[in-house]
DNA sequence: TTGAAAGCGCTAACAA
DNA sequence: TTGTTAGCGCTTTCAA
């Protein structure tokens, strides 16, 4: 069809007008007559143009981008994250574009955030960990929305994220209500903010309710299943093992569960788990696993919106918002099993 | 530090030459004379000068960028190919940008082929399914490489994929070697070329061995686990049901594997189960699960350099690379068990 | 080995 | 409501 690609001088050579004007129909300003900007919509769509977000970027304006900075791909955190940001950018009529910043990254990070600036008219970065990035970033010429990190110090950056130590208390709480009594908890990556949160979140409702904290009942690991797995069976193998574990992400807590069949017990009989994030998999999972919801799409589009604000430069310069968390009740937990208890499943094994 | 970004022409006047030996300069091409190549050097270094990459492609030069298309973020499979593609193309000098068509996508792909070009040199579609896309990609003006689909009647792209086909064949060969004759499959998405391979790779050999095929021993699955765990049970309660079951996927072999445990069985003691993919879960999944293997980047690996090679003009216009898939041996696959085999495992439950 | 001129496709700013 | 001019930052020509 198009031996070339159209572009907006063709358009306006076609529609008859200047290239001002056809730009101004394209784009949906004012200034334009309806018969005018129809036809040069209709041109448009007949020669099949695109805009050249590149030029459009070039001359100074939008271009109606929006950058994606994730250190991950492959957890379903960012996933999930991400998902939600393009359908909520898409909603506002924009596109967007991820680039990852690697771990290992010995990356000038100058370098990316020009990349990404020269792209887009914004960028979302999800940074749960407290990366060099931030400090890159604070350079940034163009709006800067952070995603699970309240960065207090380090930046002004507007931030979106969900209340970690509110929702360490609903899973602590829930478990308080089945009974437990002995409730384990499995850390996760220290550097991380949001969970260095839940685990506050977990000593001072424990210490509300007037429940033993030990530090023999806090076990490290590092947000893998494959940590998980290991730890916990220091928790199982203690001279008096908790009832019930919180495991700061739901990766965490499916290695929990291995390890507790592994160990010849049953989840929820002998063992509650809660997890924390409420992935896809968690419902997935077998048991079915009792969590803590982060509201992604929630705050997905919240963060997308306060960075569209921010471009079209109304909105606070720096607002932290923080959503609820939210307790999904599934098959991973139950009443507390008193030790007398009649019958017990019990598997033999020969 | 830099009030205003640096461009090109702030370097080439610090450095006392024209714009144009700067960016020789820069870009390492020939015609510059060594010191003045490294005094540009320096000097752009010294002011933190970054390239915009956009003006380099709107320039119509290369601007070192790789697109990649995904239908998904959320599946291993994806993130582990856009990993090692990063690495690769890291490794050569380049950047990528990851843009997400989603399938729900009423997105015109005019569109969003459009937007991919203007910002890359080429790009790599990791296009597991006969989608929409590679008609519209097939107006592409910048070269396109396509992963995990042949694609034949369609395209004339280069394409990568791993011998699904014959990675099936390794699974049956290994289960038959192990004495299974009764092996059950359980397929994926039929719209899945690969998949769709690994169904036949198990039929012909099947064929080859003279193991039994039955229809009764085929279930529908659609990759995902929960599915996988549905109908496995339609398999356990056949009248003769297999003692091994081969998963198009890793994903689905979870199910099967928790569908198994449900029906008081276990693996590898009562049933064998193998995957495909070999995602990273697979290893740490209990029982760490024996699968075939995917050289995610190798095949990554491979896709760049192909892409590189067509977009520095070399290389040949329609090349299909088949990578080999690998036998993966861990803890879910077993001997058969003879029926009136010693002791077993049981769970007694009251 | 170097430089000057022109232009990629678009949009601000200004003018009419 | 419309058009003109200038220029974003770079690279391609072509010339020296």
């Amino acid at each position: 069809m198009a031996r070339q690609t159209p572009t907006l001088e063709h358009v306006a050579k076609l529609a008859g007008v200047s290239q001002m004007t056809a730009s101004r129909a394209l784009n949906g300003r004012s200034g334009v007559s309806r018969e005018t900007r129809d036809e040069v919509l209709r041109i448009a769509s007949d020669i099949g143009y695109v805009v050249n977000r590149t030029a459009q970027k070039l001359s100074g304006g939008r271009n109606g981008i929006i950058g994606i900075i994730t250190p991950t791909l492959d957890t379903q955190f960012s996933s999930e994250l991400i998902l939600g940001a393009g359908r909520a950018a898409r909603g506002a009529g924009c596109e967007i574009l991820v680039y990852t910043v690697f771990d290992e990254d010995r990356h000038p990070h100058h370098d990316l955030l020009g990349l990404i600036q020269q792209f887009s008219d914004g960028i979302l970065a999800i940074l749960p960990r407290e990366s060099l990035c931030l400090e890159a970033l604070s350079s940034a010429k163009v709006p800067v929305v952070v995603v699970d990190q309240r960065g207090g110090t380090l930046t002004d950056f507007p931030s979106v994220s969900v209340d970690n130590y509110g929702g360490a208390r609903l899973a602590v709480e829930h478990l308080a209500e089945l009974g437990h009594k002995r409730i384990a908890f499995l850390a996760g990556d220290e550097t991380i903010e949001g969970v260095r949160d839940r685990q506050r979140g977990y000593h001072d409702t424990l210490a509300r309710l007037g429940l033993p904290r030990e530090d023999a009942l806090v076990a490290a690991g590092d947000l893998s299943q494959m940590m998980a797995f290991d730890v916990t069976f220091d928790l199982l193998n203690l001279a008096d093992p908790p009832t019930a574990i919180f495991s700061a992400n739901d990766q965490s807590a499916f290695g929990v569960i291995a390890a507790i069949r592994e160990a010849g017990l049953r989840v929820p009989d002998d063992i509650s788990v809660i997890g924390f994030d409420d992935i896809p998999m968690s419902e997935q999972f077998h048991p079915a696993l009792t969590t803590i919801r982060q509201p992604f799409q929630q705050m997905a589009r919240s963060a997308i919106n306060t960075l569209l604000a921010q471009i079209a430069g109304i909105g606070a310069a720096s607002q932290r918002i923080t959503l609820p968390a939210e307790l999904v009740v599934r098959d991973s937990t139950g009443q507390v099993r008193t030790k007398q208890g009649g019958a017990h499943h019990q598997i033999v094994s020969t």
